[in-house]
DNA sequence: TAAATAGTGTCTCTAAGACAATATCTC
DNA sequence: GAGATATTGTCTTAGAGACACTATTTA
């Protein structure tokens, strides 16, 4: 506000500093507001079938409840905001805490508001994603949460009828199996999709979860976003399978290595000891 | 949650049931949450040059500020969610106060979080973008909206670096004319731009305007979203000039008809008395 | 008939996908 | 050499832009 501004009187002819100095916030509810971390990483599935490249794993960590509400169902990590951060802040501290990682690319998805999607109280959550390169992934235990695990993750169409459309999401660790659904209207997003069943994750995690899921799939074709996935060095084939794995199709190598070529930086380094013919590698070129 | 989950018990040993009933929301600070909202529309210029067609105007609603704090800037319509009702809800319900227009096409935009950004108190804005075709545009007198008018918007890269773009808004509505500038990371969003210079709006209501004007341009391309901006007849040349407006760019009429014709229902009417060739009316095939 | 826009046909160019051919490592 | 992946070249096809040509109305 411009110096002119603050000599202005307003109704009660109070300048602007004034009227700051006697403002008192008025006694209206305010929500709470927490921040819920959709976190994906790429894994290389175990399999060590000599020679055989290792298959690539899309995953998202969840953490085990360890009090009420949803006691034991899993949820995103998250907590709430503090007034002197921003949500984006927030989320940087909760990922430091739960993962340990920092400096990873972090991207606002949505505000979820549905009154009563928290049977505490009124609590909105601005959701992120985070995109973490497998190279970093090391779970250190979080304050509130019991248990965290990344689960690997996989989200498909199962139901397709004129005006909408049924997902599945499934979300698997060692023998623990969630499957969620949810109904969304044809052409329109997942933020605002409808549970059909949790699949026992916690409170509305679900949409949450399909949101970063589309959110990742539509931003990876048209941008860099990948790269952020990958670790400092590696292979067009490896990013090749970061893109099958997240869009859950499969790429023309020749095209894929076109596309490719702008968003990376070619070393003079090759993979060893590989069973089969060296591949150059590659970094990134943000 | 499931009858499986309300009957666990927690380390106070109390099921989901007792700990809701006992539930105190904790005296830890909520800011307070409101919404703002980028109201596009696109309107014929006024030039009546016989037979010339008319020149197609973006325009954004802001609102004249009565009250402390940026009295008498300008800012955008919003404000605050109530604990019975979604931030959407909320933003369609100030939409229908400030415009009287109701069923609109509403999208979530950003959260903006930073503390400060309110000089009265811990606030943040859930932003929207809501897209309004021409021929329902009119004003009623909002609530604490001293004025409200449409500004014509423009939006254009006015440097470019190495890392970083300055940008300019301009809103002109008659002799008004506000002129902000801001400041983008290379390959980043407005969404985390810096606001050099705010040019008389109010708040950090810059960057939410940059958000909403990034936002629509971006899925513009790849969308059916400009048909929310056209009325329920139209033909395809209006359809290509909301086009161009909104992107600031030309485009081959005979490759735009190609890309339009999927997203459009041919009717048997056509304009009349133009002075020139009568054009074919088009519907919306959303 | 002049002014102006409406609408279409076609050529070129680019980028994506298909597919085959060749290269190079380890066991 | 067999098995496996790496990498490139080229053909085809789809879509965007360029551009020219025709159509149709009103003052």
């Amino acid at each position: 506000m411009s110096t002119e501004q603050v000599k202005k009187k307003d109704h009660n002819g109070l300048t602007e500093e004034e009227f700051l100095a006697a403002y008192e916030p008025g006694d209206y509810e305010r929500p709470s507001v927490a921040t819920d971390m959709v976190i994906f990483t790429v894994t290389d599935a175990e399999e060590e079938n000599y020679r055989k490249l290792a298959r690539k794993e899309l995953r998202i960590l969840l953490i085990k409840r360890g009090a009420h509400p949803y006691l034991d169902s899993w949820a995103l990590p998250g907590g709430f905001v503090r007034p002197t951060e921003t949500t984006e802040e927030a989320a940087a501290r909760e990922l430091r805490e739960e993962t340990g990682v920092d400096k990873v690319y972090l991207e606002q998805l949505y505000t979820f508001s549905e009154p009563g999607r928290d049977p505490r109280t009124w609590v909105m959550s601005c959701s992120y994603m985070a995109l973490i390169d497998g190279s970093r992934v090391h779970i250190e235990a979080g304050d509130d949460a019991a248990w965290a695990a990344w689960f690997q993750a996989s989200f498909c169409m199962v139901e397709q009828a004129e005006q909408k459309e049924v997902w599945e999401l499934t979300l698997s660790h060692e023998e623990t199996v969630l499957r969620a659904v949810l109904e969304k209207e044809k052409g329109r997003f997942f933020t605002e999709s409808k549970i059909l069943d949790s699949g026992g994750l916690a409170f509305d995690h679900a949409r949450i979860l399909a949101c970063g899921y589309e959110r990742l799939r539509g931003k990876l074709s048209y941008t860099d976003l990948a790269l952020h996935l990958m670790p400092e060095y590696f292979t067009l084939t490896q990013l090749q399978q970061v893109y099958e794995v997240v869009l859950d199709r499969e790429f023309p190598a020749a095209a894929f290595r076109r596309k490719a070529a702008p968003m990376v930086k070619e070393t003079e380094s090759y993979t060893e000891n590989e069973g089969h013919r060296p591949s150059r590698l590659y970094r990134k070129n943000l």
